[in-house]
DNA sequence: CGAGGCGA
DNA sequence: TCGCCTCGG
């Protein structure tokens, strides 16, 4: 989920032309949910194989990377690693809200109840580590570079775009500003040619608010992150105006009497000190289609047809490498 | 979600 | 050709 900033922080709109030949940084846990969620049925049932293995992810990851290669965007994927303690709360409440879900979603289905039942299904989305390790032998068939984070996955996206090696995180979450991604990018979605991509860049935010990096952690903390659950009744807006009256967290926890379930101290450091992979190649190689063939038609049952249609794209990113070598 | 088919 | 709808696995 992230954090809820939606209310205080003002996108700007931007087209994919803004990010040809540019590497964007995608939180792989983040793409990888929005495929389980949507690719379904209407009735809420995932796309699967013979075997009932759930491939909607292999679907999403295949056709959303061709297509950002199409249209000359280098994407990478960054998956999480070793999530932080303070995360387990937000991890069992999820995990409380699936599992309800899964009781609805099969209620609805018994009361053929189509809408409902949909609902509750992308409600009931899981990660497996089946989902994890298919999605990166299949970003490995596609040549496509991802990267295991040490810790959370968008804060190693927010690493590699403020040194520069990325131009900006893909996201839905806030939290890469928090992190310190100098951009990210929402929405990188291709709906029927339409795009509703919003920019986000750390120091218009910080601009426009007239608050440092440290501050806008401190209204995240106050408002309620993964790691914290925040103080009841203080939204995003709420959150900056105290943090704009009193300085810093410690002075309006002070000030308003507030009980915090974290020391904000150690939920600081976990935003603005937060450590990173450094040795990574980022080399985009054509797709193996013999393998990716073998693995998304033999052994998922996918459309051979579509598979060789979608890896056409990719030829756009190889074409551009090889100009470039020449040119050396 | 994204591709592809179909009707206007 | 475009927008809408359904299917994909």
């Amino acid at each position: 989920m992230g954090v809820k900033f939606k209310d205080i922080v003002t996108p700007e709109n931007i087209k994919f032309q803004d990010l040809e030949s540019k590497i964007v940084a995608l939180d792989a846990a983040n793409v990888i949910y929005q495929f389980l969620s949507s690719i379904r049925q209407v009735d809420g049932t995932p796309l699967m194989d013979e075997n009932k293995n759930i491939t909607s992810h292999f679907s999403g990851i295949l056709y959303r990377t061709s297509s950002l290669i199409e249209k000359g965007i280098k994407p990478i994927y960054i998956f999480d690693g070793r999530s932080d303690a303070l995360k387990k709360d937000t991890q069992a409440k999820r995990r409380e809200v699936k599992e309800e879900s899964q009781k609805k979603w099969d209620k609805a289905l018994e009361e053929g109840n189509l809408e409902e039942a949909r609902k509750y299904a992308v409600r009931s989305s899981r990660m497996s580590r089946d989902i994890i390790e298919g999605s990166k032998k299949l970003l490995e068939i596609l040549g496509v570079p991802y990267i295991q984070a040490l810790g959370e996955g968008e804060a190693q996206a927010s690493y590699m775009v403020d040194k520069g090696d990325a131009w900006c995180v893909g996201s839905q979450d806030y939290d890469c500003i928090l992190f310190g991604a100098t951009r990210m990018v929402r929405n990188l979605t291709i709906t029927g040619g339409k795009a509703n991509l919003e920019l986000i860049t750390l120091k218009k935010v910080l601009e426009n608010m007239e608050i440092t990096r440290e501050q806008l952690v401190d209204i995240a903390i106050l408002v309620g992150t993964d790691f914290n659950s925040g103080v009841k009744g203080v939204g995003a807006k709420t959150g900056l105006k105290l943090i704009k009256k009193h300085g810093d967290i410690f002075s309006v926890i002070e000030k308003n009497d507030y009980e915090m379930d974290v020391d904000p101290a150690i939920l600081r450091k976990l935003f603005l000190e937060h450590n990173a992979v450094e040795d990574y190649e980022l080399k985009w190689n054509s797709p193996d289609k013999e393998a990716a063939v073998d693995f998304l038609c033999n052994q998922h049952d996918f459309s051979e047809q579509r598979v060789l249609s979608a890896l056409d794209k990719f030829a756009k990113l190889d074409n551009k490498q090889k100009s470039l070598e020449d040119w050396f």
